[in-house]
DNA sequence: CATAATTAACTAACCAGTTAGTAAATTACC
DNA sequence: GGTAATTTACTAACTGGTTAGTTAATTATG
């Protein structure tokens, strides 16, 4: 494609996929509800009309959004869960992983909370095409993961359900209240120092929670903090997603 | 309408205590932007100018409503925080009362949720009111309480940060995700016997981690749990939001 | 009768989606 | 190989439904 792009071809980076990168941003800030098709548009500096062309609708266009993302998430998970390690490490690399997911890329977890107010007011189709891409084949791995771990003796008989939702939750929950943590308290837990402490204290809990020899617990998790350096993150993206102040 | 009941006088709860108490339903369900004004005038049985005539615009009736439902939160949280028993009874009260909160009367989390997804796109004002009027007291309150827990050597010497995100993210976390595990699995997170399950490993795990002397943990763990029996819960209400299928 | 409570009817803005069209590229066909 | 038919990529301008907010009139009440 690409069409008549001759000598001065700079613009055309195909313009339906950078209707779907301004539709992954727009989505992803505001919500399925809250996005303008207009503004969408505007920042892939296309017609509106175009949006259509190719998407057919916004909802449509909304559900191509989670697709692509989903599909990222999903072969980036799958990768550290299959990685070449024993079951133990894979299980501290995919914690650790996932910090790093929240903290570096946000949009996935935006649309996920979008999402998942969607499934709560019971809108159809919501997280479907997420549970089937996504948490289906995951959490699926990570149960043969943990399950493997026992069976080798290197992690201590639980229920894996409750082992994944507790290294889930840990991360989970941390990001979200962190704004709300910031405003209550002087100290700021989106600070560097503050979430290198996090992640450090997320493996080495790990380490100590579910390895059946501790102190292998412990090596493991020293060894996966130093092969899995904190990203660098753009420190604004952090902060705050906008600030509109617009009118008023 | 209905206003001339003279002697049968059921209705008429005050229009603005109705609006008022349509508003958190509304708000609380679908979000600032996605609540609409006729729908809460309807279901107050009022025009919907009574809206305007009370409260000025929407957002200032949300403004409200959040007041009226944070008060609430606020006035129960501190009750249990600062009831007569010790610090580390106490501590296991709050994170019991937490869970059975979010179980019975799931309107403060949406609103709290919306809240924060504001507060992330970085909207003016977003969370203010619920961070003086509850996060800001109910915080510092259980600083207060695990320090003199630690104080008279019945807790263990730790972050009383880290124990509060612990135990709050628990609860949250489990409830927020439990569509979505209901999903992936077969199992239903929200059924009678995993929720009791869930609340019962909740404050046993408390009981363990933060107490110095473990057996006394376990048994206030116990005592607490027999004390304050899971309630009854609206099994509808937990389900599904609505499930409009209104057109299409 | 004055004022507080309440309403019916209206308006202005917004926004998803449509229409009717154009210019360029691709294919069909003699 | 040249040109007519068709398709692809794209736009300006409009449409119709929705929704927050207003106004002016009406009803209750002390």
């Amino acid at each position: 494609m690409a069409s008549r792009i001759k000598d001065s071809g700079e613009r055309q980076g195909d313009s339906r996929s950078r209707i779907l990168d301004a539709a992954l941003r727009e989505f992803s800030a505001l919500g399925l509800a809250g996005a303008r098709t207009d503004r969408i548009a505007e920042r892939a500096g296309v017609n509106k009309a175009l949006l259509y062309y190719y998407y057919g609708s916004k909802e449509k266009l909304y559900a191509a959004a989670l697709e692509l993302i989903a599909t990222r998430i999903r072969d980036r998970s799958m990768a550290v869960l299959t990685s070449r390690a024993t079951a133990g490490e894979r299980l501290l690399r995919a914690a650790l992983d996932h910090f790093d997911r929240i903290l570096a890329q946000e949009d996935f977890q935006s649309l996920l909370q979008q999402e998942m107010m969607r499934l709560h007011r019971g809108e159809p189709g919501a997280m479907a095409v997420l549970v089937k891409n996504v948490f289906g084949p995951v959490q699926h791995m990570y149960e043969s993961m943990v399950r493997e771990g026992m069976e080798t003796g290197e992690l201590i008989e639980a229920d894996w359900m409750q082992i994944h939702l507790s290294a889930l939750g840990a991360n989970v929950f941390y990001f979200l209240s962190a704004p709300v943590w910031r405003m209550v308290m002087s100290m700021d837990p989106l600070a560097t120092e503050a979430l290198a402490a996090r992640r450090k204290a997320l493996v080495e809990f790990l380490g100590q929670a579910v390895f059946r020899d501790r102190r292998r617990g412990a090596e493991l998790a020293a060894r996966v903090l130093a092969d899995m350096p904190m990203p660098e993150v753009n420190r604004e993206r952090l902060r705050m997603g906008r600030k509109d102040e617009r009118e008023k």
